[in-house]
DNA sequence: CGGCATCCGGGAAGATACTG
DNA sequence: CAGTATCTTCCCGGATGCCG
C-alpha cells in the first residue's frame, strides 16, 4: 500500500487550485510539455529533462494517466515499444506553459543561457511569434535537433509545428536547441554559427533571418524604485 | 545563514521552467491570486487560504517580494497596517491563473463542491464569460461577502472587477462566494437562495438571471474507452 | 494581533542500484 | 531500454514562542 492516495489536496474550488491539483507537482508540466509535440518514449523524456530520475518520471507518468492527462502506448510491431502520448484534453493545456512562459520571460531573473530542450524552443516559436509582423510570409521550415526532427509551418495565422521529415523544408536548421535560441532570441550572427558549425542551415539565408526576425521577447520588467 | 537559496532549480531556460521557480511553490499561485482584485493583510490571505500556515504564507511572501511579483506597502494613517500587493508584472501573471482554471474545469475529477473565496469566483468571472453572449448589456454588478465588498462592471469588452463600494450596483449579491457559485453556475433557483437567506439579491431578479447566463463552464473531458 | 523565527514529524523528491 | 527498490535529503505543515 505505498500509496493510498493521500495527496495534499487544496480543498478549493476554484479551477486553478485543481489545476495544480493536477499538474503542480514537480516535473509534471514539463512531462507535458515534452509531450506536446506528439507520443515519445520514457528514455525520450529522461534525456530531455535533465535532473529528473526514473522514479519521479515513472510517477508522474502513472499520475498523469490516472487523471486522464497521459495516454500510455504501444507502437505497432516491429516496434512495439511503450510510448506516451497526451490525451485531447492534455493537449490543451499548452496555453498554460504559453501563459506561464510568457509571463515568466518578461522576469528580471530569466536566465536565457541555460539548456533548452527542442520541444521548449519549438513552443516558444509558437507563443513568441509577433503575427503581425508575418505578413504574407508562408515557409516551412524544418529542425534538426540529433536523431529528432521537426517541420513547422509558418502561415498568416501563425506557426504550427509536429514531428517530421525536417528537409521537407524550405529551410532547414541542423545544430542543437540552445544554439537555434541564441540565433533566433540571442541575434546571434548565422555566418558565425554556420562557419564554427554550431548551427547549419539548408536554404536561403535571407529566408532565415526572416523567419528568426519574427520572434521578439517581451521586454523585462524594471521594478520602480522604492 | 538559514541556507543561501538553495532552491532546487530546473536548469532550463524554457520560461516556463523559470515560471515555475517564481510561482510553482505550494501556495505561491494561491498567493498571488488573492491578490489579483488588490492589495490584502497578512490575516486576510491567511483567512481566504485554508490550510496555510503562516510561517508557510510568511515565507511565499518573502519570496515572492524578493522576485518582484509581489509588493509591501503600509496602509497611510492613521490605519498604518502593513499590506501586501501585486507588482504590475505580477498582475500580468492573471492569465496564468485564468488558463490554468479554465483548462481543469474541464477535468472530470473537478469538484465544484468545494469551498471558494471570493476573489476566486470573481476572477472566474472574468475566465469565463461568454463575450458573444454579453449583447448591449451594460450594467454595474455588486458583490458583498462578508466584510468584502468588490464592484464589478459588465460590459460589452468582458467583465472588470476591483474592490469597490457593492452599493454602486444596478444589481448587489449579498452571500458566501460558494452560494454564488451555486447560482451563477450550478443553476441554483434565485428565489429559493433567497427564501432561505444563503443569498440576498438588491435590484431586479431578471438582471440578475441575464447576468449568471453569461457564464457557462467548459464541457467536461470524457476519456475514450481503451 | 500581526509577523516571523525555531523545532519536529511526515512525506515527496533525488540519487543510486538493481531487475526483467 | 524501461522501469522498480531502497535510502537519503529536504520541503511542507503544525505547534510554539518571541517581538513589534
Amino acid at each position: 500500500m505505498k500509496n493510498s492516495a493521500k495527496k495534499r489536496g487544496f480543498d478549493d474550488a476554484c479551477g486553478m487550485a485543481h489545476g495544480l491539483e493536477l499538474l503542480g507537482d514537480r516535473w509534471a508540466l514539463f512531462v507535458v510539455r515534452e509531450l506536446m509535440l506528439g507520443p515519445r518514449r520514457f528514455g525520450d523524456l529522461r534525456a530531455d529533462l535533465p535532473g529528473i530520475s526514473a522514479n519521479v518520471l515513472a510517477q508522474r507518468l502513472t499520475e498523469l494517466e490516472a487523471n486522464g492527462i497521459v495516454v500510455r502506448g504501444k507502437l505497432p510491431p516491429p516496434a512495439s515499444v511503450p510510448v506516451y502520448g497526451l490525451s485531447e484534453w492534455g493537449y490543451e493545456a499548452e496555453p498554460i506553459v504559453q501563459e506561464l512562459g510568457r509571463w515568466a520571460a518578461r522576469s528580471p531573473r530569466h536566465d536565457p543561457t541555460l539548456p533548452i530542450s527542442g520541444v521548449s524552443i519549438l513552443l516558444s516559436f509558437r507563443t513568441m511569434i509577433d503575427r503581425k509582423a508575418i505578413g504574407d510570409l508562408v515557409l516551412a521550415v524544418g529542425f534538426r535537433f540529433g536523431e529528432d526532427e521537426y517541420l513547422g509551418h509558418l502561415g498568416a495565422d501563425g506557426f504550427s509545428v509536429g514531428r517530421g521529415a525536417a528537409d521537407a523544408g524550405d529551410i532547414v536548421f541542423v545544430g542543437t536547441p540552445s544554439v537555434l535560441a541564441g540565433f533566433v532570441y540571442g541575434g546571434a550572427p548565422l555566418a558565425e554559427l554556420a562557419e564554427s558549425g554550431a548551427l547549419h542551415l539548408m536554404g536561403d539565408p535571407a529566408l532565415a533571418a526572416r523567419f528568426a526576425a519574427l520572434f521578439v521577447l517581451p521586454p523585462k520588467f524594471v521594478p520602480p524604485p522604492r
